[in-house]
This record gives structure tokens, C-alpha cells and sequence, in this order.
DNA sequence: GCCAACGTTGGC
DNA sequence: GCCAACGTTGGC
């Protein structure tokens, strides 16, 4: 089981509309260190969703691997895409700052390559963040 | 809206 | 193959 963090713009697709439709496909990766991530991904592996550039930037859901990575269809250069499914909300948005403010998270990819849109979260990192929004 | 940081491109 | 310049992204 691995863990992902998954950015989005809430304006194109938030984690809202993501609960409404229970799952989509994750497209419009044009970013080669995010293609390398979005092909390691495994069925049933957990993902944080991340909402960027609309108020506080956050970390606000989970969502699971449903399928694993295919052509990308709405290219037909060589990039790759995968489904994902809602799977449940935070108690607390975990935003940016606190995630920049916790010394064990120091070395996230978030907070190093803030501009990677989907990067590996360590299993630490991930119990972490889930500690973060339940308190 | 500005600016910093990063990724990509293209010239040599 | 290196490196400078440019474009884009995203936080503030």
C-alpha cells in the first residue's frame, strides 16, 4: 500500500464535485515527474486530495486508486491518467501552513516541490496528516 | 496581481 | 550534453 498526494484546482475540479460523482479520471498530467508517480500507482492505494489557489490551500479528502494508469484520452501524446474514487472527507482541512509548520513534515514534496501536482506521501507522513485533521 | 521557484526548451 | 532563457504554476 503506498500513499499519494493529488493537487487540484477546485475550480476545475473540486473535492465536492468529486463526492457528487464518487469517481473520475485524473487527467491532464503534462508534467514528466508526475507521469513517473502516476504510473507507480496501485489499485486500492490512498490518496490525499489537495485543493490549491482557492482561499487556504489544503489538504481536505481521501480518495483510493480504482484503476491503475492508462492513455491519457484526452491526448494523443504519451501521457497517462487514472481513476480514482471518493472515498472520505477529512474531520479538518490540514492546510498548507500547518503542513509547512510541522517539523516531521519538513521533508514533504508539498512543502520542497510545492508545484508537483501528484507526488508519494511516506506512511509517516500519512499518519501524520490524518493525526493533523482529527485534532 | 506580483513574484519566486521550478520545468522545459533551444542554441551552442 | 550543458546551460541560459523563457513560460507556467501557485503561494501570498
Amino acid at each position: 500500500m503506498a500513499y499519494w498526494l493529488i493537487k487540484s484546482d477546485p475550480e476545475t475540479y473540486s473535492f465536492d464535485k468529486m463526492k457528487k460523482e464518487k469517481k473520475t479520471f485524473w487527467d491532464g498530467v503534462r508534467n514528466y515527474a508526475a507521469r513517473l508517480h502516476l504510473r507507480a500507482m496501485k489499485k486500492g492505494d490512498h490518496c490525499f486530495f489537495y485543493e490549491s489557489m482557492n482561499g487556504e490551500p489544503s489538504i481536505v479528502g481521501v480518495v483510493k486508486v480504482a484503476k491503475e494508469h492508462y492513455q491519457d484520452p484526452t491526448t494523443t501524446e504519451d501521457w497517462s491518467c487514472v481513476d480514482v474514487e471518493y472515498s472520505e472527507p477529512l474531520k479538518r482541512p490540514v492546510t498548507l501552513a500547518e503542513v509547512k509548520a510541522n517539523k516531521k513534515l519538513a521533508k514533504m514534496a508539498l512543502v520542497r516541490i510545492g508545484r508537483l501536482s501528484v507526488q508519494p506521501v511516506s506512511g509517516e507522513e500519512w499518519d501524520e496528516i490524518i493525526k493533523m485533521s482529527k485534532s
